[in-house]
DNA sequence: GCTTAACGGAGATCCGCTCTCCGGTTACGA
DNA sequence: TCGTAACCGGAGAGCGGATCTCCGTTAAGC
């Protein structure tokens, strides 16, 4: 059987690592969660071979969110507050959690970016669809910028953390109002259905 | 008297730095830029001290851009329709130029950053009211929305590079839409004026 | 042609991150 | 209470990427 430390310090470790990635993002050292752990570099990686690791187990929760999120949101009868509310949700895990962002963004862990995703694009097509059918978005938005808005909002976030930790509502709040019916034709057509994936991956070298 | 050659090596330097920094942005090395112009590591330290060094050359003259954009943009009667044509014609120097994003954004060049801005901002704020008080911009908006503004546009930008060179366009377009009056009012204050030189910085560590 | 400034690029140096190793400590069973 | 295996801690080895130097070679200018 294993020792009581030894499973101690484990939870310890992801807590930390929780608290290091929301703080500082994906970016993170391992040494840098054990430290914040009162703990050894050493026991970090008896416990995790490596970041990504130990950034798995961490991540699985926070994007479990998102889907819940929209899944709830779509439980919503109101198809606009439906969807305002899983913008606000969403928004509101990522201005306090920078790692979700990065992750979510493409900047952080590929993998979980990769397993989340598709289940994500899925919710938020259905939800944004039905706001579109009932006229509560704009004609000439398409799915493919919910991902563009949100990946606009990251320095919104950024702002956030240093001057005000509401002020992204503003600006959420401003992209919504852009989303409503009643505006002149967009200038350039969406980017392809295909192209999600990419559309955020982009900051990268 | 120099050398010809010597002459020569340094523009071909300052050349592809412009280019170098365009593509890659700030985070490209010297050798980077050096190879880029086919010349050696050691060439480029002798004519340059460090990276800085050639990149306060190669800024100035882009950074002076936007100065003189936003006062061309002043020189149009309609406000509104000067107001487009500042965000279009600044946003499209950004979209070609990664290097000129970093630097306006704070994650370049602090110097060049601290040398630029202060006349960015009074052209830009007095833009900004002038439409306001015709009544082209909602109320409750402000000036240090601008800023916000293009630092959200920088994802858009990276979408641009991978996906479609004009894509950014669509996005500028949506947030000029939510600057225009009758939306509901924004939810949260605009950041204080005098964090404007912070807004942006906010992405750094 | 000769002199000498300028060139090129291998590699020294630095820096930050990843991960290992092993002497010291502690939990737990007998 | 004691012995021992499991666990801990953190110094530092290893690595990669960036900055910058040094010096043998090249060619411009006279």
């Amino acid at each position: 059987m294993s020792r009581r430390d030894s499973v101690r310090n484990r939870e310890r470790l992801v807590t930390s690592a929780r608290e290091v990635f929301a703080e500082h993002g994906f970016g993170a050292t391992l040494d840098d969660i054990a430290r914040h752990a009162g703990l050894g570099t050493g026991t970090a990686y008896r416990h995790f071979p490596n970041k990504h690791a130990i950034a798995a187990e961490v991540l699985r929760d926070a994007t479990e969110q998102i889907v819940v999120d929209a899944e709830e949101a779509l439980a919503i009868e109101d198809p606009w507050d439906g969807l305002v509310q899983f913008f606000q949700r969403t928004a509101s895990r990522q201005a306090t959690d920078r790692g979700l962002y990065e992750t979510l963004t493409g900047q952080g862990d590929d993998d979980e970016q990769a397993r989340i995703w598709p289940r994500i694009v899925a919710s938020v097509t259905e939800l944004f669809e039905r706001g579109q059918r009932a006229g509560a978005i704009r004609e000439d938005a398409a799915p493919q910028d919910v991902a563009a808005v949100f990946a606009m909002l990251g320095p919104a976030f950024a702002m956030s953390r240093t001057i005000d930790p509401e002020l992204w509502r503003r600006y959420l709040a401003l992209m919504l109002d852009a989303l409503r019916p009643g505006h002149p034709p967009l200038p350039v057509p969406p980017p392809p259905a295909a192209a999600l994936d990419t559309i955020l991956r982009s900051s990268k070298k």
